[in-house]
DNA sequence: CTGAAAGCGCTTACAG
DNA sequence: CTGAAAGCGCTTACAG
C-alpha cells in the first residue's frame, strides 16, 4: 500500500508518472472510493469528519479530479468552443476576452480555435469540438457561415453567432446594430455639411457589409443627396484594403470629402492614404471608423468611430449560451446600440 | 434495434438526446464494438471490406468518437493549455495565434485562459488545466511567475515560458534577445547624435524589463555618455504607463531628446504626450518602440522599434512542448534575436 | 452514513 | 481477422 509520505513526496504524482485518482486516496483514508467522490463533491450524505478527513488527504496528496472521467458520466464537459477568423484582429481578442471571463466565472474552460478565415479549417474545428464535446459553440465574425451552418446543425450543440454574416431567425445570435450605427456615424457627417461622402466597405463583410451600407445609404440620401456608387468601394477589413480602397476614391474627378469606414483597421489604412497624398485630416477630408479599437485615441488626429462594446459582446454570447444550457428554449438575438464616439478626425466641410 | 434509416434521421444523435457512441455502430454494422474502434482507427488488423462497411456506417450515423473516452484509456488529451495575462494585447494575441497554428496542425487542440495579471485567478487557471489533464502548457508573458511556478513544478506537465520573466535554467523558455535588441535599438540613437536619451520601462516586466533596461545602459554607456538614472521612468506597459512617464521626462530641467519605450504600447502613449506639448517626432524628440506590432507603420510618423516574430515564438513554443511530448529530455531554452526596423520617427538630433 | 455494482465511451492485450 | 474481457477515473442509483 501507498503510504501517505511517499504521496506527498511527489505530490500528485504516482510511480509510473501515473496521476492520484479517486481510488488511491480512498485506500489511503480507508474507505470506498465513491465516498472519496461524494466527500469531494461535498454530498451531505458523508459524515462530516469523515469528509473533512478526506478532503484533507486528497489535498496533500495533489489530488484533482479527471475532468474526463467526469464529464463522460456526467454528459457534459463544462467546456465551450470559440471559432474565430483572426485572434489577431482586435476585435476579435476584445470579443474573446469577455467570453473567457465569463466562462470562467461559471467554471466553463475554452477552447480556442483560429480558422484564419480558411472554410476547410474551420470545419475541421468544428468537427474537433464535436469530439471534444463541447457544451456550446461560440463563432466570432465567421466569413464562411454558409460553408458550415449545415455541419453544426448537425451537432445538437447550442451555437451563437457574434458578429455573424449569416444570421438567420433560428440562430442565436449577438449583434450590434449596424444599421442605426452606420445610420448615426454617416448623419455625423451630413451635418458637418459633407455632401461628398463615401464609404469603405469589407468585401468580406457579407451581412454587417450590408447592414452598414444601408444605414450609410439612408444617412446620406436623408441629407438631400443621391447616393453616388462610385463613393462605395470595397477593402479587405484590414489596413491594407483600406488604403486601397482611399487611393481609387481620392483619384475620383470629384473627391469624397468625407468617408466612413467599416472598421478602425480600414480606417487606419484610409489615414494613411489620405495622408501620403498631401492631404489634411479633418481639414480635407473627415475620416470616421467603426469599433472603438485601442489605438484610436492615440492617432493624430484622434479617430472619430462607433464604439461597439466587445467584451461586452462576448459577455452576452456567453451568458447567452448559459442560459440556453440552463434550460430556455426561445433562440436569443441580442441586438446592441452602438455609441458614436466623435474625436478629431471629422470637422465641418471646408467651403470649396 | 435502432435502424439506419433511424440514425441517419438525426445524424449523429439518438433518442434522448444521446450522441452516438461505438457501440450504436457496432451494433448498426453487426460487429463487436472493439472492432469498430478498430477499422476507424485504420488498424490493419480488420479486414478491408469491413473496415470500408463499418466507416461508411460511421459516417451515415455523424459518429465522433468522444476525445474524452479516448483521453481516458490513451492517457493523454491532445490538448494544450495557453495562460495569457491579457488576450487583448496585441503581443499576446500574436503569440496565441501561432501557437494555435501549430497546435492545430497537430491534432492538439488548446485552452485559453486569460488571468488578467491576477494572481489568485491565474492559480486557479493552472488548476483547472491539471483537472483537464493537458500535455502541456504554456506561459505567456506572466507577471506572477514567482507564485505559481511552484504549483506548476507539482504537476508534472512539461511548462514553456514565453516572454517569461522569472526564467530559469531548469524551464522551457522562448524569448527575445532582450539585452541585445535593446542594446541595438538605443545604439541607434546614440549614433544619431543623441545624449540625452531615456528609457520608459514597464514596471510590470520584471525580467524583461530589466534586460531592455541593461541593453539601453550599455548602448548609453559605450557613447561616453554616463548613465543618468532621472532617465528611466517606469510606466505599465500600455499607452496609459507610457503617457505618464513621458510627461514625467518632458518636465526634466534638461529634457531627453530621444527615448526608447519597453514597448510599442508605451510608445503610443508616449507619442500622444509628446505631440500634446506642442513638440515634434522625430525632429525634437526621436521615439523607438518594441514589438512591432501592426499599428507602427501606420502611425504618423511610422514607428521605429524592435522587430518581436510573435507568431514564431509562439510556434517555437508549441514545438519545444512537442518536442519533450516525443520524449525529449532537455530543457529547452530558445532565444530569438530581434530586428531593429527604422522608420519616422527616430532622426538626426538637432543642434542645440 | 457507507459500500458494492453498474455504467459513461473508448482501447488494448488476450484468446480463438 | 474478430470478439469477450478488463480497465481508464469518475458518479449515481441501490442496498444495507
Amino acid at each position: 500500500m501507498v503510504g501517505v509520505k511517499k504521496l506527498v513526496g511527489s505530490v500528485g504524482m504516482l510511480a509510473g508518472g501515473r496521476k492520484a485518482s479517486i481510488k488511491d486516496i480512498a485506500r489511503l483514508a480507508r474507505v470506498s472510493h465513491p465516498t472519496v467522490s461524494r466527500a469531494l463533491r461535498g454530498s451531505p450524505k458523508v459524515r462530516p469528519e469523515t469528509a473533512a478527513r478526506i478532503r484533507k488527504i486528497a489535498e496533500e496528496a495533489g489530488y484533482r479530479p479527471s475532468a474526463a472521467a467526469r464529464s463522460l458520466v456526467m454528459g457534459r464537459s463544462l467546456t465551450v468552443g470559440v471559432v474565430v477568423t483572426n485572434i489577431a484582429d482586435p476585435f476579435v481578442a476584445g470579443v474573446v476576452s469577455g467570453i473567457e471571463d465569463l466562462a470562467e466565472q461559471h467554471g466553463y474552460s475554452v477552447f480556442l480555435a483560429d480558422s484564419n478565415s480558411d472554410p476547410e479549417r474551420e470545419v475541421r474545428v468544428v468537427r474537433s469540438f464535436e469530439e471534444r464535446r463541447v457544451d456550446g459553440i461560440i463563432v466570432t465574425s465567421s466569413r464562411v457561415g454558409a460553408l458550415y451552418v449545415p455541419v453544426m446543425e448537425q451537432m445538437h450543440v447550442p451555437v451563437v453567432l457574434l458578429n455573424n454574416q449569416h444570421p438567420s431567425e433560428f440562430a442565436n445570435s449577438v449583434v450590434i446594430d449596424n444599421v442605426e450605427a452606420s445610420f448615426a456615424a454617416t448623419r455625423h457627417l451630413t451635418q458637418l455639411g459633407h455632401r461628398r461622402i463615401a464609404y469603405i466597405g469589407d468585401r468580406f463583410g457579407h451581412q454587417s457589409d450590408t447592414d452598414r451600407l444601408a444605414g450609410y445609404r439612408r444617412a446620406v440620401e436623408q441629407s438631400g443627396t443621391e447616393f453616388a456608387a462610385e463613393l462605395v468601394v470595397h477593402g479587405d477589413g484590414k489596413p491594407e484594403g483600406g488604403e486601397q480602397a482611399m487611393s481609387q476614391l481620392l483619384e475620383l474627378p470629384n473627391p469624397p470629402t468625407a468617408v466612413f469606414c467599416y472598421n478602425d483597421m480600414s480606417a487606419l489604412g484610409a489615414l494613411r492614404q489620405i495622408r501620403a497624398r498631401g492631404l489634411r485630416i479633418p481639414q480635407d477630408v473627415s475620416v470616421v471608423g467603426f469599433d472603438d479599437l485601442f489605438f484610436d485615441v492615440y492617432l493624430d488626429p484622434p479617430l472619430t468611430t462607433v464604439r461597439q462594446p466587445m467584451r461586452q459582446m462576448g459577455h452576452m454570447a456567453m451568458e447567452t449560451l448559459l442560459q440556453i444550457l440552463g434550460g430556455e428554449q426561445h433562440t436569443h438575438n441580442v441586438k446592441v446600440p452602438g455609441e458614436l464616439i466623435i474625436r478629431g478626425s471629422t470637422a465641418i466641410r471646408k467651403g470649396n
